[in-house]
DNA sequence: TTGGATATATCGATCTTAGATATATCGAAG
DNA sequence: CTTCGATATATCTAAGATCGATATATCCAA
C-alpha cells in the first residue's frame, strides 16, 4: 500500500495525531507514522517538511530547536540539529475536528460499502 | 462537508458502490450519491464524466444507450439520451479490490486516531 | 575512512481537482 | 405558447496537490 493511498488531509490527521503522544521533530514523526503503520505507510521529505511548515504558520504546533553541544562550530549549520514540534491548543482542536470529519465521512462511506454487498461495515 | 473531502479514489469506490446496486446513468449515479449521503457529498460533471469514461477504457463498465423514441429527430443529437453504465466481472473486481483497500486503511488509521486518544475506534 | 542512518529542507514535472462552460431535451408553470 | 428549471451528456482549464529527486550536513559503527 503506497502513500498515495493517503491524501493530504489524512497525512494532516496522522502527523497530528503522533502529535498528540507528545512532541516530537519530522525525522522522528516519519518513523513513527511508518512503526505504528506497519511499514505501510512512509512520509517522505518531501510531504512532512512543507506540512509541518504549514502547521507551524497556522500554530497549530510550536517548534523549537533542540540544543546540541557543538564544539565552537557554526550554530546556524544544517546537520543533526532536531526542530521539535508540540502541538498547541489549536493544534488539538484542529485534531479533534479532523477526527470528527473522518469518522462523519468514515460513516457515510460505510453506506455506500454496505449496500454495495460488502458486509463487514463495522465489525 | 464538501466534496474536497471525497479523494479520487474515494470517488471511485462510491461510483462503482452505487453502480454494484445495479446498471445506472450518469447523472443518476450523482444523484444517488446525494442522496446515499444525504446531500453531503457531490459530484460534479467535471468528476463524474471523466472518472466514467476512465472506467470504461478499463473495462470495469459496460455502456450502452438507451433507446429514446424521437421521431424523424437526428439519433446522434446530443440532449436528454441516457447512457448506462454497468459493472463487469473485472468492475465488481475492482470494487471488492477497493473495498479491502479501504478497510485496511481504515484500520491502520484507526491505530493512529486511538492512540491520540480519540475513543470510540470502532463503535 | 567510508558508508549508512540521522536530520532538515526545497524544487518541479506530473497528476488531480472542481468550477465554468457548452449543448440539447423535456415537462411544468405562468 | 413560451419561458424556465431540471434533466442529461461532455470537455476544458486554472489552480492546487503530490511525491520523488535533490541538496546539505552530521554522527556513528564497521
Amino acid at each position: 500500500m503506497p502513500l498515495s493511498d493517503l491524501k493530504a488531509d489524512q497525512t494532516e490527521l496522522v502527523v497530528l495525531s503522533v502529535l498528540a503522544e507528545g512532541p516530537s521533530y519530522g525525522y522522528g514523526i516519519g518513523k513513527r507514522v511508518a512503526a505504528l503503520s506497519e511499514g505501510d505507510w512512509k512520509i517522505g521529505p518531501g510531504q512532512l517538511y512543507p506540512l509541518l511548515s504549514k502547521l507551524e504558520k497556522a500554530k497549530l504546533v510550536k517548534t523549537s530547536w533542540e540544543e546540541v553541544k557543538r564544539d565552537g562550530a557554526d550554530p546556524d549549520a544544517a546537520g543533526r540539529r532536531r526542530k521539535w514540534y508540540q502541538l498547541t491548543a489549536k493544534g488539538r482542536q484542529r485534531l479533534a475536528q479532523r477526527v470528527d470529519a473522518h469518522r462523519r465521512a468514515a460513516a457515510v462511506l460505510d453506506r455506500f460499502l454496505s449496500i454495495a454487498g460488502a458486509e463487514g461495515a463495522t465489525p
